[in-house]
DNA sequence: TTCGATAATATGTCTGTACATATTAATCGC
DNA sequence: GCGATTAATATGTACAGACATATTATCGAA
């Protein structure tokens, strides 16, 4: 339904014009597209407008570029999408719930190999184990497995007593750039099973995630949702 | 490791101390960080480069902007990431495995209404159900069920004799433009675990998603990936 | 006091020009 | 012909100025 006379203006005009024509194979599939300076003169627009809409397509997975190459078409659509990964809280209350959490465990401990590994520090060093039972409406939403490495950490923090959730005190009082997210479905371990309230070996939706402090390995955490839970996308 | 002379320039520099001072709570969260234009100042740079940094922060929930309200930090750290949803035989080959895949059915029928009311189509609308088996190195991978629209199709087009996988066949041959994907686990139904191999209810990871040509809506596909399948992120 | 019109402001975007950079294409010497 | 150097080219980014737009703050009238 292109109406032509109406419609967005600027780049995201452009976008949507090259969308179109990508659409109706006007620009094949792996097929390099005019350069941005004849596409600004055809639209009658400047070249960063162009570019600007090219980028955006590209971020998307739509096209792909390269310098001196050109933009061609891109053959294997790997679209990208975006996910937001909210705050628990937030979430359940989104939802008209009310939220609550209880903590059920907090140590200071010698973590496994793997997750030493995991996050390059030196066997044998010790870190905060900490879990925590989300609760939307007073059940099971979530249950959250962290452990925290206690050197970015304020002196003195003890994180058994915590007003907000660990991730929203963490959020609020630490440093943390990056860090990546992985998703997988898994059977719901002994413990997860018991604090979930679902047989042993039911499906959990997990979100594992490591996050940093520039070098410092901050915590990684692994979020076991209960049944029903479902992640979606944005655009 | 901020080396203070070395490391990036142009738009990533602004964008890399943004993030330094937030992380270091010079900026704390919620509180709001000065006008473009005296941060263009501060840094020597032009408006447009500031411009450039924060909106990409912005685009990873690290900051939020609103016109005349300003740019704040993140109280609540939506963070976004972006995920790629990949081919599936390109992700197979790129594990260095042999792609196979292998219909197990495809018939054209009345979909339950669910899948109608989902897409919006009338009651009783027929359709193409296409179930989709795909190995890797010959063990299953990822049992996919499809639901086609043959509406948007070209004429006389038959999904029983592929050479390539439908993804992939549809991708070149049909318009496309925007979708919703949803990630969620769930206990494999008594089809699913015949094929992937598995016990019935054990945990499968689920990406349901709809693509629609503009208005008209194009495919509902449910990909339930067997066990041990992890969706990375980057950032 | 409160509601509504108005001004002020920060971001959103566009333009045109300029230079940087990566990568391909062409050219030259052998 | 073939490999290495050089030129050409498309994108990446920057800049300064300008106008658009959303939203807040202010001020005046009822």
């Amino acid at each position: 339904m292109t109406t032509p006379g109406a419609g967005p203006k600027g780049w995201e005009a452009i976008r949507a014009e090259v969308l179109r024509r990508i659409d109706r194979r006007e620009w094949a599939p792996g097929a390099v597209i005019p350069p941005e300076a004849e596409l600004a003169e055809e639209f009658g627009v400047a070249r960063a407008t162009v570019n600007r809409a090219l980028r955006e397509l590209a971020l998307q997975g739509v096209v792909e570029r390269r310098r001196k190459a050109g933009t061609r078409v891109a053959t294997h659509p790997v679209r990208r999408a975006v996910v937001e990964i909210p705050v628990t809280r937030l979430e359940v209350e989104g939802r008209g719930q009310c939220y609550a959490f209880h903590l059920t465990g907090c140590a200071l401990v010698v973590p496994p190999p793997p997750v030493l590994a995991r996050l390059g520090l030196a066997p044998g060093s010790r870190m905060w184990h900490v879990t925590t039972l989300h609760l939307a409406d007073g059940r099971p939403f979530l249950y959250e497995d962290r452990w925290l490495n206690p050197a970015p950490l304020p002196a003195g923090f003890d994180p058994s007593e915590p007003a907000l959730s660990i991730n929203e005190w963490l959020v609020k009082n630490v440093a943390y750039t990056y860090g990546d997210i992985a998703f997988s479905a898994e059977p719901a371990s002994e413990g997860e099973a018991l604090q979930l309230d679902v047989p042993k070996g039911a499906p959990v939706f997990v979100i594992e995630r490591t996050t940093w402090a520039g070098e410092v390995p901050v915590t990684l955490v692994r979020l076991a949702y209960g049944p029903g839970y479902r992640l979606r996308t944005v655009l």
